[in-house]
DNA sequence: AGGCTTAGTGTCAAACGAACACTTAAAAAA
DNA sequence: TTTTTTAAGTGTTCGTTTGACACTAAGCCT
């Protein structure tokens, strides 16, 4: 039986992962290295965290396993959201020269699907191993010219976050486990990049069901000291597949 | 270099394409025939038609080609909507039968990105060719045992499509030019598998401005003879990326 | 004590969603 | 020609949800 290697790309999964601290959104990227430096061009630059597909393995569990290499986490929001496979995908000098020093082939075309995944990004402890140079939390609005077509891919996860942001709750795996009502209200406004009522996202917060207050409230803070709540996960746990039936009262539409 | 091929898998691109006649969804199935009956079961199953991504090619384009070499047809609704790569995809004997002839590495998984096509269905004349044998329509609800995970796939088809529906105006994909109210309502409730009030349908769809009326009416039928109406492309077609903004007056949750 | 900062609260009007039954137009049957 | 059959088409009411909007409360700091 003959072989044609040419006909048959890598896989890959990379990893969009975003965290919010600071009142920003943020992407964990990774610093890659040009091995030899065959270019003159600058030796380092971001790209996603990701790898090849491994033969015994599923999607999910390669995408859960480069989230866990580089952050230690498991049991953390991962959803795949898109496949890219352009065969141009691989034109900068950088990204060829990189290549050169992983790949078995390097001609073949790599396709990789892309999950993004969503972190408290204090629970992060960048574990040593091949990721771990240099890996940073970006402000999504300060994402330089990445590796490959991790641009795009950047973006697209963003416009996915912010559909199902509206559909299923979503936005609390990026918190805490407890939480103001404000900062909830703030990280809303900065996925959505768009001021939200103070009061009505109060009401509507409140009236889905999805958070429950707790008796404590902050302290050592200089003004009245807010509330605490926790996300409802119970209510949601049982859906099938971990998806959410969102006919519950009040539905997820947050436009003001 | 070395090549070592069990690490690249094979991708290919599956497409679910959905049809609707006779009230029902259906969809388009080829039937594969196992080229040598080393097998004492069954020698032919159904398959959602699907191909392996060429060189040169990206995904969507496969997939383009795949629906044109089976239906003729171009310029058609068609959305990635999930990759599947489970490595023990390929487990029942049929399957392994078959890919003997048609693989250059028997031992090499199969990863898919699948895609959904949505198109009138009177339009299909199925071309000559290598898909051919055995194309049906087969209504969603009588849908056989598939090929590899097919019937996986199609799930998850018909459950983003059913999401997709109520969140775009796309499900006059499926219709001819020219409808009227009652097809479109029948529409709906076959893909949301719900009932729909006539009265709310109709506020709904006519305030939101997704159709528009024409002048024209049924003839020859034996009662009242129903309006016809047109999907107003137009509004929708300078969207990026094809996304509609479905903030018009009179959104699109079409539920009771 | 006064000032500063952020938390927390209520009402009203407009839009929307869900429930609901009768009349109309055409062909077919009597 | 009248009657029957079939599906099309049409409005209103009520309860809920949305969006706009401004002041008071609680704690720290000076």
């Amino acid at each position: 039986m003959s072989i044609s290697p040419s006909l048959n790309p890598h896989v890959s999964v990379d990893c969009v992962i975003f965290g919010f601290s600071k009142e920003t959104l943020r992407l964990l990227l990774i610093k890659r290295t040009v091995p030899n430096a065959l270019t003159e061009l600058d030796d380092s630059y971001y790209a996603l965290p990701g790898d090849l597909v491994r033969d015994n393995e599923n999607l999910d569990e390669a995408a859960a396993r480069v989230l866990k290499e580089l952050t230690g986490l498991t049991g953390i929001f991962l959803q795949q959201f898109q496949a890219f496979g352009d065969p141009l995908r691989i034109t900068k000098a950088k990204d060829r020269a990189w290549l050169q020093g992983v790949r078995q082939d390097p001609d073949a075309r790599v396709i990789t699907v892309a999950y993004m995944a969503l972190i408290e990004s204090s629970k992060v402890e960048i574990q040593p191993g091949s990721f771990s140079k240099g890996a940073v939390w970006l402000p999504i609005g300060e994402i330089p010219e990445l590796a490959f077509d991790h641009n795009e891919i950047s973006e697209g996860a963003l416009m996915a976050l912010r559909e199902k942001v509206q559909i299923q709750p979503i936005a609390f795996e990026l918190l805490p486990e407890k939480f103001t009502m404000s900062d909830l209200q703030a990280l809303y406004e900065t996925i959505l990049q768009r001021d939200l009522d103070k009061r009505n996202f109060r009401r509507k917060m409140l009236n889905s069901g999805v958070i429950a207050a707790l008796p404590e409230k902050q302290h050592g803070v200089s003004n009245k000291p807010a509330r605490y709540y926790v996300f409802n996960r119970n209510l949601f746990e049982n859906s099938p597949l971990g998806f959410v039936n969102l006919k519950m009262e009040g539905s997820f539409t947050l436009f003001n």
